[in-house]
DNA sequence: CAATTAATTAACCTAAAGGTTAATTAATGG
DNA sequence: CCATTAATTAACCTTTAGGTTAATTAATTG
């Protein structure tokens, strides 16, 4: 997934911000279930369990797959590599930060502190 | 950040989920900047910009740290290792999987179908 | 084909997100 | 100490998120 949008990001990361949804992930991601044996574990109605699954597939973090009268759903993970990608290329720029105060501090020795 | 609780990861995600802050935490990852100057690119109210600031520091992303008048904001990158561990237990969910299909096909070739 | 079962859609509700402007708080500098 | 500037808080608005129940669609099976 090279280049992707930013509103396909968010709508990665607004998928995984629901714990529900991230433990539905965890179940399909352990075996290909349907809508009903996905939402067994929670207190929500089959309505609910639908949207999440819906919201996880406008992420493209899963796929429905016909299998008769039910659908099976599969983990996809390419956007969570996305998403991983995202957070790496935060933590580039904080590294390249700290690389040039190390360089700093070490061409000038007892910086004078910028507040006083 | 080890045993993060769910609600936490909730608002790591749900902090990251959105373009605006996701250029925010790139903003302030690159330099210590205080709030109007991480405002400055977005066409939005300084009250908006102090909104997706406290979303930040309350998914623990970023830290408020007073400088006389200003108060300047530091990364922190803890959350970010976080967020990536959530998404990589889910790679290795789905990697045993994998993991386990292929056991499957060596003891059982030409498996039938479930669906036939 | 009629009944059953799986899943989604429709219609609705409440709370939260993200934005605004106006008012307030807080630190600095003349 | 007063004016200025930085930032936040208050009050409000509109849209979206996540839930519900009831109705609908779709595939299987007796």
């Amino acid at each position: 997934m090279v280049n992707c949008s930013e509103e396909k990001r968010s709508r990665i990361f607004q998928a995984l911000s629901d714990s529900t949804r991230r433990e539905m992930l965890r179940r399909i991601a352990s075996d290909n279930l349907t809508a009903t044996e996905i939402g067994e574990p929670f207190e929500i109605s089959a309505p609910a369990v639908s949207k999440h699954l819906r919201v996880l597939e406008n992420a493209e973090l899963i796929t429905r797959v016909k299998d008769g009268k039910r659908r099976r759903f599969k983990l996809n993970t390419e956007p969570l590599e996305e998403a991983k990608s995202v957070i790496s290329e935060l933590a580039a720029y904080w590294n390249r930060r700290l690389d040039a105060l190390d360089e700093y501090l070490k061409s000038n020795p007892k910086p004078k502190n910028r507040n006083e």
